[in-house]
RNA sequence: GCCCUGGUGGUGUAGCCCGGUCCAGCAUCGGCGGCUGUCGCCCGCCGGACGCGGGUUCAAAUCCCGCCCAGGGCGCCA
């Protein structure tokens, strides 16, 4: 079934677009135009037939009155079916009843591709579809409004993010994203092949974003990291975009006010670039006031303990205690403090309590957003922190005799931008933030 | 890795608990035909599904077992 008859292709030849579909308007009125895009609709009444022509732009209606337009673009209309290619050279009308008060009545159309129906899922959204459905199509899926608008957000967000820091003086850097040592601890490494030794997946620029401010002062990245968790949740995913800064003179609470200030700058750039875009997704993002609030672990652990949850003092505060904390606390928030037990080598303990260290999570509501705090600059402190961790300092060497090359006090984070996106889009799956997750189970496409 | 829930046309679902009334309903979708103002068009006709394998039974979408897949939760997440 399906795939109609035979179609003969048209080419685009010499026909270059001169409008974007959702921008042709009354205005417009007489002029000749060209667009190009796909069919989203087609209405067929006998005598007068109608299709919907959907760009990047938005969609515009194609009108074919019998007669009045030429007799082989009438018939070839006929061949129409939803999400073809297509190229439109018509006269726009202005025209109360088509939706937004204009038309375009075709001279001459164009087929430039055919789909094979049925398609996997519906593009316009009008019959729902799983996730995971979505997913196996997803570039179906990103012409349904919701899916594209988010990636919309996500380029205004990945726009705001760049400028405000190049702004606040930051260079961008990349760093290497395959690595030679397992030791680092702590998260799972995806080993590879390299040539005839075994390399592995970064999982974090933090060694190498630790030594570039040591000849920069002041970098950032935002690139793809790799964790081998087993984990299956609606928040992880084992390749993931992060926006990693790190500065020299600086501590934990100097890069937590950068950080507050950019998050409150892209919800700012989000709210007035992507009007539509929130509307579409029926999400209100309010710009959060700064300063945000800051609670220490052990004021986490208080609230929790009110509400009946139990978390023992020294322990990561687990999923459960997440949830309950995010009920009191359902915007932006910092939790600082926290146990050194609980926090990487790198981190530095405070000089009067060492068993805390100068740290934080931003969170929003129960997700954490961003890690952080203020670094450990000197080799030996740093030396003794990664025996205390169980880790063999010698797979260190190469990081370590960077700090005898003049490493200033200095201090940073790291940001999930999708954590970010859901929070600003609203969506509670980080799948739907991503254009191509690769989860546990997920390797294509 | 552990626990829970589920898998019915292309998509989304009803039916399952309590086996027969199910040659499986609904919506969307696809095909053909009709209609000169549709816009989630409308009307008529038609098309398409019980994840895979085994078992119980006179009879299985429905009960049992194994496998595969998916969703949710937890752990893990320097």
């Amino acid at each position: 079934m399906g795939g109609g008859s035979f179609v003969e292709l048209d080419q685009q030849g010499s026909w270059r677009r001169t409008a974007y579909a959702g921008e042709v308007n009354a205005d417009q009125e007489g002029s000749e135009v060209i667009v190009f895009g796909w069919v989203q609709d087609v209405r067929d009444l006998g005598g007068i037939k109608f299709f919907v022509l959907r760009d990047r732009s938005g969609s515009v209606q194609v009108t074919l009155p019998r007669g009045k337009v030429p007799e082989e673009v009438f018939e070839k209309f006929d061949k129409l079916q939803k999400e073809f290619v297509v190229g439109v050279k018509g006269v726009v009308r202005r025209m109360e009843k088509a939706p937004r008060g204009v038309e375009i009545i075709p001279n001459e159309l164009r087929i430039l591709n055919v789909t094979k129906h049925p398609l996997p899922l519906d593009p316009t959204g009008r019959t729902p579809a799983d996730i995971d459905t979505r997913l196996n199509a997803r570039i179906l899926d990103l012409r349904r409004p919701e899916s594209n608008a988010i990636f919309r957000i996500a380029h205004v967000v990945l726009q705001s993010i760049r400028a405000f820091l190049s702004q606040k003086g930051f260079i961008e850097v990349q760093t290497p994203k395959i690595i030679a040592s397992a030791t680092e601890g702590g998260a799972a490494l995806f080993p590879i092949a390299y040539f005839d030794r075994e390399a592995f997946l970064a999982q974090s620029p933090q060694l190498y974003k630790e030594q570039l401010i040591a000849a920069f002062e002041k970098v950032f990245e935002i690139g793809p990291f790799f964790r081998a968790e087993e984990s299956h949740t609606n928040r992880h995913i084992n390749e993931f975009i992060s926006v990693d800064i790190e500065e020299a003179f600086a501590d934990a609470k100097d890069v937590m006010r950068t950080l507050e200030e950019l998050v409150q700058h892209v919800v700012k750039e989000v709210n007035e670039k992507c009007k539509a875009e929130l509307n579409t997704l029926k999400q209100e993002i309010p710009v959060p006031e700064l300063p945000l609030m800051r609670i220490t672990y052990d004021e986490a652990l208080e609230i929790l303990r009110k509400k009946g949850v139990e978390v023992s003092w020294g322990e990561d505060i687990p999923t459960p205690g997440l949830r309950a904390l995010g009920q009191e606390l359902p915007g932006f928030y910092f939790i600082v403090d926290w146990p050194t037990a609980t926090r990487p080598f790198y981190i530095k303990p405070y000089e009067d309590r060492p068993h805390l260290c100068e740290s934080f999570d931003l969170m929003h509501s129960w997700i954490e957003l961003a890690s952080g705090g203020t670094r450990i600059h000197q080799r030996e402190e740093l030396e003794k922190r990664l025996v205390e961790q169980g880790l063999n300092p010698a797979s260190f060497e190469f990081h370590l005799k960077v700090f005898e090359y003049g490493m200033p006090p200095h201090a940073g984070w790291g940001l999930g931008l999708a954590r970010l996106l859901m929070a600003i889009t609203g969506r509670d799956n980080i799948r739907e933030v991503v254009l191509f997750p690769r989860d546990r189970f997920r390797l294509t496409p």
